[in-house]
DNA sequence: TATTATTGTATTTATTTGACACAATAAAAC
DNA sequence: GTTTTATTGTGTCAAATAAATACAATAATA
């Protein structure tokens, strides 16, 4: 196991005393690659639990502003689409200290190398956690672990672990808020490259809807809205008709989510 | 004005240590009356000020229980509409302590018989707030005004004074949550008596979605989603044809709420 | 008994949707 | 070079939905 620098530790003792002590956030971050949507997921180092990306409040900072932070810290990305969806608050959040979860943080802390007392008891806090969703395109994100993690991997929605807590309801959730709030959040800008094929836009709609939208129907629709700026066709290198390439007309796109953009 | 007893003095002072530090809730109650939407606000006793009614979460109660006591402390009414709509963490909430509205908290305490200096200084902490939305029977409910307030009122939301620190944002928020989600909401139920006429539905749908609806259009809409129970004719005394009373089939009006009533 | 305002329902027209048809086409197979 | 293949872009057509309007029914009044 990798041992923190002694500065690493340093900073997070610091930090501590200057977080709000009952609050967290955490962050479903959302890419979607290979047809498919996809979940930003950390994997402890201690004992490959997986979790949630998550962070803490400092006194002086701005709840958005904190959850911003994280954003930036796993992925590298600044200014993206990030969402509030909800605040979870069950008591029960704070049985770490009394059960295996708990004893097994302040173990792991201590192998990092945390002597400090008021710090390896710090997770046995009730932390009452905001739920952030970001939506974010996966080719510029670049994964960073936090000090308690090995790695940092994008995970599909179709194959999730066991996570830690209740972070499996707070991902449920982040998913089910998506699919309502579907015509009204910038899913394609967001989630696709700059250009792409009907057929990305489509499968993408599907993936987060969860059924299967009729082809030429589906392509109608869109086109009417006029929001997409039509480029130059792709040579996929298949044996058929190769499909145009489509972009946003932000503005029309953006004019459009105001008022939703119906489609269920 | 009021000076509280001895007892609601220690009661609050006992809860003060038993609160979560940094967290409140608050609650935006609406109920419908005379053709319009209302929303239940307090006014304080020392300056006449509103706010939202709201509260504190205790360390071993689950957020969700919290709301529901406020909610009941207000208006008596247990077990209803009650839904998280945003969580509010500006860092400018805790302007307290340096600005006129934390003075004057502390004043206002002072004049009540509060003496304790950690409870006096209790408003000065920073609070991230849950905002909480409930939707009640105007007819039922009692509201009763919390220690800090004078009285406790329904305002048509077409009128609301300026409130405290950021409660008109907050107020807001719920409004347009409650328009967006407007689809999957108990609307009706909640907010309508037992019988009504269609000319009650349709003026709630307006008074919320703020446009007016076409009356022949909007009965056949409705009626044709087959949720409502057709009674007896409300005899009006007016020069004109009586409406039928309905109620609501409280199976299929759910039913259909899962995935959604189209109005929009 | 005629008048009035509102209600319940029907009609008419335009628009949207879902299902499917089909020609166009990029590359591979022959 | 011709045929085959899979997929794309567009068109069609019937069914469903929506918006606007018409109108008879009716409870109370004049």
């Amino acid at each position: 196991m990798d041992d923190l620098t002694q500065s690493q530790i340093a900073d997070f003792e610091d930090q501590v005393a200057d977080f709000l002590p009952n609050h967290s956030l955490d962050c479903v971050i959302l890419g979607y690659e290979h047809q498919q949507l996809k979940v930003l997921l950390l994997q402890w180092k201690i004992n490959g639990a997986w979790c949630l990306p998550g962070g803490f409040i400092f006194k002086d900072e701005d709840l958005t502003s904190a959850a911003h932070r994280v954003l930036r810290e796993r992925t590298g990305l600044r200014q993206l689409f990030l969402n509030q969806f909800h605040t979870f608050g069950s008591q029960k959040r704070a049985a770490h200290p009394t059960e295996r979860e708990g004893q097994m943080i302040r173990e792991h802390m201590t192998q990092l190398g945390f002597r400090n007392p008021e710090v390896l008891k710090w997770f046995d806090n009730r932390f009452i956690t905001t739920g952030y969703f970001a939506l974010v395109d996966i080719s510029k994100a670049q994964p960073q672990p936090d000090f308690l993690s090995a790695s940092c991997e994008w995970k599909s929605v179709d194959s999730i672990p066991k996570l830690i807590l209740d972070h499996n309801e707070i991902l449920g959730r982040a998913l089910e808020y998506l699919r309502i709030q579907l015509n009204y959040l910038p899913i394609g800008l967001s989630l696709l490259p700059k250009k792409f094929t009907m057929q990305d836009l489509q499968k993408l709609y599907e993936s987060i809807l969860q059924r299967p939208l009729e082809r030429s129907n589906f392509q109608r629709k869109i086109l009417k809205l006029n929001f997409l700026n039509r480029h130059e066709k792709q040579m996929t290198g298949a044996a058929n008709k190769a499909p145009y390439l489509y972009s946003f007309n932000e503005k029309k796109y953006h004019d459009l989510l105001e008022n939703g953009i119906g489609f269920l």
